[in-house]
DNA sequence: TTATTATGTAGAAAAATTTCTACCTTCAAA
DNA sequence: TTTGAAGGTAGAAATTTTTCTACATAATAA
């Protein structure tokens, strides 16, 4: 029997996907976190075949838990959740470690072959995606600015437009506000932005 | 028996919300649309005890379907269903005949409630936007939030959605910064806003 | 007319942010 | 293999912002 956990803190989502799942698996046993820590206790205790992971939950830096999980559960299979088509994002959480990415908006079909082809140990990524990935590979540089910055930097600009202060941050990453205070400037210098609106507009215009 | 149409392009917050009915209604007759489009055919055919709509679909305009439906169907009872909590656009929705708005992050309990508010032909309003609401209502301030606004605090937050700080503010009107501190405060909680992003949105949501 | 509220203004203290400098690592170029 | 840049991290100091309290004055409601 398929042992899944599932991460989200939406309760619909949740109820959702184990439809899904149980349609797919039957039997399976479903196990289910609606926050990064519940999930990492969860983890902690028990193997699971798939983990299933919200990239959007609040107060949940979700590129840390992955990172987080990767590290510390090698083994671990996750498979990105994310409400939003592919989006600059997915890069991101491929290269910490998920088996795989994939939108809410996938029809049905794309979802059991997401998660059947992780079940089989084999990555999921979307045609789509894999398109986006080869093109910016082969221009070098994306023409997207935010492909500059480096992973910690990537993480704290999403907080921070997210409407995260810097202590916040701080908090939730676990360092002090005076680094976070480095990234930012180091960010907004490389970025060429001197306050949080004009990065606001340019990560609109970035579709981030 | 009940007849729900549920409108989110999402399977599976769809199939969660299914659940989530048939717990509270067996049987009830559930339709589904994944779009605008789909929903108004589907409203033009039949009639709903309950419409669920999300309120952030990919090339739909919510707002202006909530307004159609309403005039169209002035006797549709439509509930918001929202990604995020209580939003800066959950009275715009109200205003636009929603019977009520709730976030998915919501307990399964107070979905329950809200849904069987609904169904008797009450409005479902959250404690904290009630608050909010009544307040704006009875100020008779309704139209744009930033009519709210004194003579002074407009001219402060036009500068702050320039990009000034609190300090450039101080400076060109001659003021001390802890009373530009004072009007940036009071403002806020006038718009109902936590940080210059939310303004920001706010600002663009209305036309600023 | 009197009481209340909304506004505009600050001082002082507290809290948050920014700046500067600096110390490791890692990784790539010379 | 040395050298140097990039990246992650902070401590301390300097600044800025926020908060709290307060006090006029004008507008408004009772």
């Amino acid at each position: 029997m398929k042992k899944f956990l599932l991460v989200d803190d939406h309760v619909v989502v949740r109820s959702g996907i184990k439809i899904l799942l149980s349609e797919i698996y039957n039997p399976a046993e479903i196990h289910e976190a609606m926050n990064g820590d519940t999930a990492l206790a969860k983890l902690k205790t028990e193997k699971f075949d798939l983990t299933i992971l919200d990239i959007q939950m609040p107060n949940t830096d979700t590129l840390g838990l992955m990172d987080f999980i990767h590290i510390t559960y090698p083994e671990a299979k996750v498979l990105m959740f994310s409400m939003s088509a592919e989006n600059i994002y997915a890069r991101r959480f491929m290269k910490a470690g998920a088996y795989g990415f994939i939108s809410k908006e996938a029809p049905l079909e794309e979802i059991t072959r997401a998660i059947n082809l992780i079940l089989n140990g084999k990555k999921y990524i979307s045609d789509s995606f894999a398109e986006k990935l080869a093109e910016d590979t082969f221009s070098g540089k994306s023409g997207n600015p935010f492909n500059q910055l480096s992973p910690r930097e990537f993480e704290i600009v999403s907080l921070l437009l997210d409407g995260k202060t810097v202590t916040d941050i701080s908090h939730s990453l676990n360092i002090q506000t005076s680094t976070v205070g480095t990234h930012k400037a180091r960010l907004f210098e490389k970025l060429g932005v001197t306050n949080l609106l004009e990065l606001k507009e340019l990560a609109t215009t970035n579709n981030l």
